[in-house]
DNA sequence: AATCTTCTTTAGAATAATTATAAACAACGA
DNA sequence: TCGTTGTTTATAATTATTCTAAAGAAGATT
């Protein structure tokens, strides 16, 4: 349980503003247990749900956005029509469920240490995702 | 080198009738050496430069779509604005160069079994993907 | 507290990938 | 050749995402 002074402080410490709005979408993402893995339109929904008022779809686009780039959220790649997004910033790897739509974290030890035998001249690698599909 | 006349089988044999615009798309996709990834743009441009001959865009959508049910084709989980395909079918991954959004096999043996320790109940497996982000 | 500046929110428009529609056309089998 | 079925195509529709510009709110300055 986070209190909404913490996330007045989180959002003042990353320069910025502790608005309305982004209060409740903080409660929303991170005032909870277990990781939780959204789309935009997942998120939308649930604030009007979970906090009873209205945020913007652009300001969801936006504030997502924000703390993408401040390390809050990480994009999980997969083919999908919608953008998955993620609060656990951790290392760690993904199921989906195809049918269900749905992502389910995969613990980094779950999968033990990947050795990539290849490299690329003058790049670096910068993350190592493994996606499990699953069916039923 | 792959003749006009293996593809026209090929898709006769998948119940897709060699059509002028299909025979074409082979050409493109399946005359090369090495593995070919590619965006429904990059195909649709490179129609037009290899054969001379324009395909509609929509044939394009509807040509890839037949050929990943065929499984001649497949698709690349990664987040882009455009949707990625492989012309190397066979269990493989990738490197994905953020900068230059280009897609690098990485054959299976240089990244070594992935052995993944949790499964979910009533669900199996349907393929297991590494995706190495570079970066400069 | 009033004012000023800068950042944020918002509705709505724009963009762009993909999918759907339906009419013209081409492959195939009889 | 003819009828059937599958295919191509231009075009429209859909939809996720980004852009725009005006109104509003936060923080700093007096
Ligand atoms: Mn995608
Ligand atoms: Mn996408
Ligand atoms: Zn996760
Ligand atoms: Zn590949």
């Amino acid at each position: 349980m986070t209190s909404k002074q913490e996330f007045i402080e989180k959002l003042r410490n990353s320069s910025l503003r502790p608005t309305k709005q982004r209060i409740n979408i903080c409660e929303v993402l991170f005032n909870r247990d277990k990781t939780f893995h959204f789309t935009i339109n997942d998120l939308f929904n649930l604030i009007k749900d979970k906090t009873g008022e209205k945020v913007s779809l652009a300001t969801v686009y936006n504030t997502v956005d924000a703390f993408l780039k401040k390390g809050y959220l990480k994009e999980i790649p997969i083919n999908s029509n919608q953008t998955y997004f993620d609060t656990n910033v951790t290392d760690h790897h993904h199921f989906f469920d195809v049918k269900e739509e749905k992502l389910i974290d995969i613990k980094n030890e779950d999968v033990g240490p990947i050795e990539i035998q290849k490299s690329i001249p003058g790049k670096k690698i910068k993350s190592v995702e493994v996606l499990v599909k699953l069916e039923d």
